[in-house]
RNA sequence: GCCUCGGUGGCGGAAUUGGUAGACGCGCUGGACUCAAAAUCCAGUAUUCGCAAGGAUGUGAGAGUUCGAGUCUCUCCCGAGGCACCA
């Protein structure tokens, strides 16, 4: 036999599996189907590095263990190649970002092939392609039918690097998630989608779904739901009134003075006479002016302006109080203004000492005098209502001042406008007599035009508003002068709704045909990282479900089930990154220890969901084992079956079976080493039972299995057997070992007949000198027995 | 500050969910083979006392429940991730 040669294997089988076009899918309804996915990438100009695969190789192993296992399955792969990154890159090496994208999608495939995924190619989509996006804008245009699409003037977030308008979302601790730029705001004509008509079913939906609950908690926090009232209070001698959320409406007779936030735009209203509007007027730049980490790490020393000669009047008591504008109120929670009351809120406390207002107890339970009491108890110095608990008072104070009990969410509307060139061109068209009109459906895809510099503006417009002959169009509807939108849509959007699209790639009728989706929808089980917990996972439920809604697909939620990956370190501990210069490189590891060492090492590594650092020196350790199962397979078989090799390989099939279901791949490996232990051991092994090993083996490493079933004779693909069944007889032993227990602590073990009974093993274990030492001739109080395990002796 | 997870040998990690802690792999030590090395094979490898048989200790720290705790409860320490002036 000859020596393993990876290389040589791992490319005679490759190309055979790709000729003979093993790894495509067609709905067949004589089987159930399973869907699985991974996040698809976005096809960066560096290319892949170990850390990728790690999920795809894990989808794929599933895959090929529910292909085994007579399921109809669909495991395709594309490219979110929209967006900032794509953009950048080729911004950076002068190149137009289609070209770049092309170039990186070849390199990124040319990488996964080599790890022989198998992904069903002829369903491959990028979201850059125009009979894809023509179906992101289709969608979009339906949610502006609905009128879940609205134009905003209010400030958002704008990252003077990037130039470009963000989402809640796409910000860190303030800052651009992207390139760690502090958020400014920014005034600019913006589209917003409505998410927050959603927020209440996408908070409500998680339960049925098979998610870690550690992200359903991730989504739950960010969509903050919280209940309260929304109360009015009216301002003294006008005919002007300022809403307000609270969740503690029990505490409104302490409310002291209330609080604007300083884009409110009462403030800027004629009506009221503020006498030092100057004053007011220049807080109001200078909150504007603040990047968001300014304004809320800003050694958290509140700061506001006080209105003067205007005051408002508290409706549980009617008493006059002074109203604020300040920072520390957002523009964008709520109604953007509160009613403070600093005896039973931190924030107020601290405004209120600040500026010396005055504080009123309403609830008791105060335990010290320097800060305020957050929690509910006994209402005082609220009238009618002392004496009463918060939350009674809460329903009976709401309901006295003609206010409503209501619910709030954290979530923030979408905002949608990107003024970037390489996206999704919006497809909306400005009409100064009709208003904003539609792009015609039978119109799209609304193509993203060529331009000679794609180079951001910074004007709040994207590059697209200079090429006239594209800007200038006619207007739909009355076939007068119009001018297109020329902002483009955020990276998020394509990847909304790919999911539908590998079901029916090439679909230019519908945005998805109605039977297939039936057939495959949802997707059984999605794979990605935790990152995208509170970003693409938000959207693409809202998208999904928007699309239900309009009866374009059939079910509500997207991903039944969700697994996030765990990151794969540099040896060095630290992410891997080209400024560290710790990256590897797929394409060498395979190289040199081959495509199946590679992947069984990535599963072996540790838990599927740990983030685990690389380690080369670790990575020989697979490779041996697929050494030894070589040489072991080149000394040939026995005719008679070794019942204790059958024993363990019969645990097993069991053990890799249960184990791939639970993605615990790392023990399912290490169960095969076992096997390969005991093989080694016993030197013996029939031909029968080592095809039932290669085929448990081979979602793990399908080349060299695949080549060894070859040479057993088989003409068949590996991919297309069936999984095998294990014995359960033949793994129940006849004998165990019984512990024994002296006070909790192990003093014997004795190897007894798996059935024995209660009382022969008391007899047996107080017939042990072992045992008979430690009881020192003392009676035993008390006796446990544990079927099949153990026996504890208590003195 | 709040919400999630985590903390087990030199390292990555196992542990049937309360029942022999350290499976499996890496590394390391010794041996075989070799002129030698690599590779391979065999044996060993938590700590500690002991020549050994054997004993004691041991899953971040401390308490508790239990015949029995890595696993359950409470308090605390440390680490990772998320949220963060959300009224």
């Amino acid at each position: 036999m000859e020596r393993y040669e990876h290389q040589k294997i791992e490319q005679k089988w490759r190309e055979k599996w790709t000729d003979a076009n093993v790894y495509k899918t067609t709905e067949d309804s004589g089987k159930e189907k399973f869907y699985i996915l991974d996040m698809f990438p976005y096809p960066s100009g560096v290319g892949l590095h170990v850390g990728h695969p790690k999920g795809y190789i894990a989808t794929d192993v599933i895959s090929r263990y529910k292909k085994m296992n007579n399921f109809n399955v669909l495991h395709p792969m594309g490219w979110d190649a929209f967006g900032l990154p794509a953009e950048q890159y080729a911004l950076k090496n002068k190149v137009h970002p289609k070209v770049a994208t092309d170039q990186n999608i070849a390199t990124f495939k040319k990488q996964l092939e080599k790890i022989s995924l198998n992904y069903d190619w002829e369903r491959e989509i990028s979201t850059t392609d125009p009979a894809f996006y023509k179906w992101t804008q289709w969608a979009f245009i339906q949610m502006f039918k609905k009128g879940l699409v609205f134009q905003s003037n209010e400030p958002i977030n704008w990252c003077p690097s990037c130039k470009t308008g963000l989402a809640n979302e796409d910000l860190e601790n303030g800052a651009c998630e992207r390139c760690g730029t502090p958020i400014e705001k920014k005034k600019i004509p913006q589209w917003v989608i409505k998410i927050t008509d959603y927020a209440d079913r996408l908070l409500a939906d998680l339960d049925k779904l098979e998610w870690q609950d550690h992200i359903k908690e991730l989504q739950r926090n960010w969509i903050g739901r919280s209940e309260g009232a929304r109360i009015q209070f009216k301002i003294k001698n006008e005919e002007l009134k300022i809403d307000v959320f609270t969740t503690r409406p029990d505490t409104l007779f302490g409310a002291t003075y209330m609080v604007l936030a300083p884009e409110h735009e009462l403030v800027n209203n004629e009506k009221l006479k503020i006498k030092n509007w100057d004053e007011v007027v220049a807080y109001q730049k200078e909150a504007q002016t603040k990047t968001e980490i300014e304004r809320t790490t800003e050694g958290r020393e509140k700061t506001g302006v006080k209105l003067e000669g205007v005051m408002a009047i508290n409706p549980a008591n009617g008493a006059e109080i002074p109203i604020y504008i300040a920072d520390y109120v957002l523009a964008d929670y709520g109604t953007g203004a509160i009613m403070a009351v600093p005896a039973h809120d931190e924030r107020d406390w601290e405004f209120a000492k600040k500026y010396d207002l005055s504080i009123i107890d309403v609830i008791s339970g105060r335990i010290d005098s320097d800060s305020a009491y957050t929690g509910g108890g006994a209402l005082l110095n609220s009238g009618e209502f002392n004496g009463m608990e918060s939350e009674e008072a809460k329903r009976m104070i709401t309901e006295k001042v003609g206010g409503e009990m209501t619910v709030n969410y954290k979530l923030r509307d979408w905002v949608f406008s990107r003024q970037r060139y390489w996206g999704e061109p919006i497809p909306l068209i400005h009409c100064a007599k009709c208003g904003v009109v539609p792009v015609p459906e039978e119109e799209l895809p609304l193509m993203l035009p060529e331009v000679e510099n794609y180079e951001p503006t910074g004007t709040g417009e994207s590059p697209l508003a200079a090429i006239e002959n594209w800007v200038n169009t006619t207007c739909p509807t009355c076939g007068g002068e119009a001018r297109r939108e020329t902002n483009t849509m955020p990276q998020w959007a394509g990847s909304s709704w790919y999911h539908l699209r590998y079901i029916d790639p090439t679909n230019d009728t519908a945005i998805i045909d109605k039977d297939k989706e039936k057939y495959w929808s949802p997707v059984d089980f999605y794979v990605g990282g935790a990152e995208h917990a509170t970003r693409h996972l938000i959207y693409a439920r809202f998208w999904h479900k928007f699309l239900y809604d309009i009866g374009a697909v059939s079910y509500d939620e997207p991903y039944k089930k969700l697994q996030t990956v765990g990151l794969i370190m540099a040896e060095d501990g630290r992410k891997m990154s080209k400024r560290w210069n710790n990256v590897i490189n797929p394409d060498d590891v395979i190289d040199r220890f081959g495509s199946d060492t590679f992947r069984m090492y990535e599963m072996f590594m540790g838990p599927f969901d740990a983030s685990v650092a690389w380690s080369t020196e670790s990575l020989i350790g697979p490779r041996k084992f697929l050494e030894r199962l070589w040489k072991f397979f080149g000394k040939g078989f026995t005719d008679e079956s070794d019942p204790q090799i059958e024993k363990v390989l019969h645990q097993t099939i069991k053990k890799v079976g249960e184990d791939i279901n639970a993605m615990k791949y790392n023990t399912a490996i290490a169960q095969m080493m076992i096997l390969m232990n005991a093989l080694e051991k016993h030197k013996s092994m029939t031909a029968h039972d080592m095809e039932r090993f290669l085929l448990i083996l081979s979602p793990f490493c399908p080349h060299i299995v695949q080549e060894l079933w070859s040479q057993l004779g088989h003409e068949s693909f590996i991919l297309q057997e069936q999984w095998p069944q294990y014995d359960a007889q033949k793994i129940v032993d006849d004998e165990i070992t019984l512990v024994v227990q002296v006070n909790g602590k192990v003093r014997d073990t004795i190897t007894v007949r798996a059935d024995i009974t209660e009382e022969d093993a008391k007899s047996t274990a107080l017939a042990s000198e072992k045992i008979q030492k430690y009881l020192e001739g003392k009676e035993p109080k008390k006796i446990i027995f544990v079927q099949g395990k153990l026996i504890s002796i208590v003195v």
